[in-house]
DNA sequence: AAAGTTAATCGTAATATTGCAATAAATAAA
DNA sequence: TTTATTTATTGCAATATTACGATTAACTTT
């Protein structure tokens, strides 16, 4: 099928899962790394920094975008891209519930 | 193409990226969180609790198998699935060191 | 040994994802 | 207005993912 039966999750859980789906795959770890590094930044430096065809990045911020991770405001010809610190953090914190949420040691 | 260009990227993007990936669905989370919850498990108790056919569980356990982050023991008929307590800490920590890295109000 | 139980694998169908060339859109510069 | 420049979108093609029925494999129990 490949069709994920979302209805049947919560919706805590799918939100979880989108964004882990967002992080799943290298070009977008590449690119949040990117804007970590520079903390701002203009989309074509991230075609120039990563080895993918300019539509291919496109693909893969407008995926992040969707997500929350990132934000795009328009400058002139060029878009500045980076990091949505508010929405950030909410993921840092999801994530850390659901690891800190592991009692060690209580079985194998 | 469906084909990502993991030679391309660091043996570190891929490897948080894979992780990533594998947290990146709405039943791998229900599973984690199960495994949270009752801290040791038989996967038999985890095709009543999901809302999916016992051959498509099979196939998300493999995949939170595949990165190390559940851990299967054969028990006679039945196999006992748990969180790997190491992996567990280091992915919590490769996580953290990425959003950690973030510096707050440099732009936009 | 035969029957039951539990989980993995196979086969198949449908949808999703990835990637790029070509094109479009939008603004800036000449 | 024409010409660049920059990013988004479209249109494929190829591979991946998701899901489930049917089957298999590996034990247990009878």
């Amino acid at each position: 099928m490949g069709l994920t039966k979302s209805e049947e999750f919560t919706a805590k859980q799918n939100e979880l899962a989108l964004i882990c789906k967002a992080l799943g795959h290298p070009a977008r770890i590449a690119i949040i790394e990117y804007l970590l590094k520079v903390n701002s930044c203009i989309c074509g430096d991230i075609v120039d920094e990563l080895p993918l065809a300019q539509p291919t990045i496109s693909r893969h911020l407008k995926e992040l975008k969707s997500v929350g991770i990132i934000k795009g405001t328009i400058e002139g010809t060029s878009v500045n891209y980076c990091i949505d610190a508010d929405k950030w953090e909410v993921i840092q914190q999801k994530l850390n519930n659901m690891f800190n949420t592991y009692i060690k040691d209580q079985c194998c």
